[in-house]
DNA sequence: CGACGTCAAATCGTATACAATCTTTGCGCT
DNA sequence: AGCGCAAAGATTGTATACGATTTGACGTCG
């Protein structure tokens, strides 16, 4: 394939994929640059080289927490190539990061693909949840600054606002990010840092299990949990944190359906 | 000896470098192979490609660990590929991911030098090894299989064996893997990987700041840990391990000597 | 004598070429 | 027709070449 053809010219040729990625490629890359809270990827990777390294990593792994690159796609080196208009080289270093996340899996000689947790995955990303993020929003409750407290309002509002406007996606992104959010909260960084690698990973799963048509993460949860943070109830604030994650948990179908590895085959077929 | 100080020419280093590898790097290499509980970066890695990766990896990793390659060690990728006989591709591998891991700092334009954690690291590490680990070490009580603490016993027995030889490094390593072990045992993937890399920092963190000439982790506190998950008892092999924890902890000198960040660079160049 | 600008060496960043491996396809054989 | 094998195609794995950036040094100027 041409290497040197990128940019505007990746239609044709990468179909399924380009759709899945390009269709919020240029946002992406926009807000690549924005360190803000739009985007998933903002402060992580962080042991990234270059910027082009970066931008790609984000721009994959806010494609597949939104769930536009669904579990178990297939990620050729050459497609994303062409498609970003970077050299194997950088793709390389993207996908071995996000492989570090838990987000793909790389398969030696084989490639790259979205991860598609197994069940017994699923508990464990959420038993390490409870563990971890029940204590955080302790803490969170009780060192949390008002400044901090204003910054999750308004995150609220942003997520509201995503529903409102029927961006699913975006709201999908943002429910993840306020747990990150309230980790980073306590100043606890490397906790952070784990966080946000178990929220990445509980996108993929809700995305195989969900069976509930509710709201996602439903909003509701996460103002109570505001509150009791603004309150400063550390008990409360872990109870109500708790009982937000059971009920994701709850919402899932953890029946032992797609036992392990469906196989991507099929689903790349088709396509 | 040669691995104290380096950074005295450009061209000098070299040889510090290759020291601290290359000294175990035919130990390394061979344990590489077996995949039993003599290295650090066994499991670890596991999303690396091919096998060379992995190789250099682990060897880096147990060089780091075992405070062959002191924190703020220049690594430039010519020399590390001369050494192991590998391109700067697979080099770069390597280092990306102990990047990841937080074992490496990799300034851009600039090259990838061992981490030198600040005061502030050491409390984020500690503190969320406190979190996450106490918990673990509760849990472990309760769901701990006889195969488990037969294999944590055996692990002692290695401990106390390195010691008495006089293998200060290997006792160091196998200390930090005793954690890695009883997070292992709890069944909880997810977490145990976190304390493994939590660990790795810890080894940076207790080679800068190490105060007290006692015996490192003594192995007083692991016996105790280990008969009180042999006894079933969550309560007591969580105190032990908080205890544990903070003993090390009150081992460190975390007076703010570095400041915050002055980064390696006075580091390097005074020498 | 110190400060600054230019230059050269070293090192990293990236692209690309080539080799190894896996996958698929097609053919011949039973 | 079914099965096995072999060759072609596609994709990843690795090495290397070249450009970009930084670093340290030297020489000149104020």
């Amino acid at each position: 394939m041409a290497t040197g053809r990128i940019g505007e010219g990746r239609g044709a040729d990468v179909g399924g994929i380009a759709d899945g990625i390009a269709t919020l490629d240029a946002a992406t890359m926009a807000a690549a640059g924005r360190d803000a809270a739009g985007t998933f990827g903002g402060r992580a990777g962080a042991g990234l080289r270059s910027p082009r390294v970066r931008a790609i990593y984000s721009a994959l792994l806010d494609a597949i927490l939104a769930n536009r690159l669904p579990p178990a796609t297939r990620l050729p080196e050459d497609d994303l190539g062409s498609i970003y208009g970077a050299s194997r080289t950088i793709v390389r270093s993207a996908l071995e990061a996000l492989a570090h996340d838990g987000v793909l899996t790389i398969e030696p000689n084989r490639g790259a693909f979205v991860a598609s947790p197994s069940v017994a995955d699923a508990r464990d990303v959420f038993d390490a949840r409870l563990l971890v993020e029940v204590q955080l929003a302790e803490r969170a409750a009780r060192c949390i600054t008002a400044a901090d407290i204003a910054a999750l309002r308004q995150h609220l509002a942003d997520e509201h606002a995503a529903l409102d406007a029927g961006l699913q996606q975006r709201a999908i992104l943002l429910s993840g990010l306020f747990h990150v959010h309230i980790a980073e909260a306590t100043g606890q960084r490397a906790l952070a840092g784990f966080v946000r690698e178990l929220v990445s990973r509980s996108s993929l799963i809700v995305a195989l299990y969900w069976r509930r048509r509710d709201a996602i993460c439903g909003s509701h949860a996460h103002e109570e949990l505001v509150d009791a943070l603004a309150r400063g109830e550390p008990d409360l604030a872990g109870a109500r944190m708790r009982a937000h994650l059971l009920d994701i948990l709850d919402g899932l179908d953890l029946t032992e359906r797609p036992a392990k590895s469906i196989d991507l085959g099929d689903v790349l077929r088709d396509a």
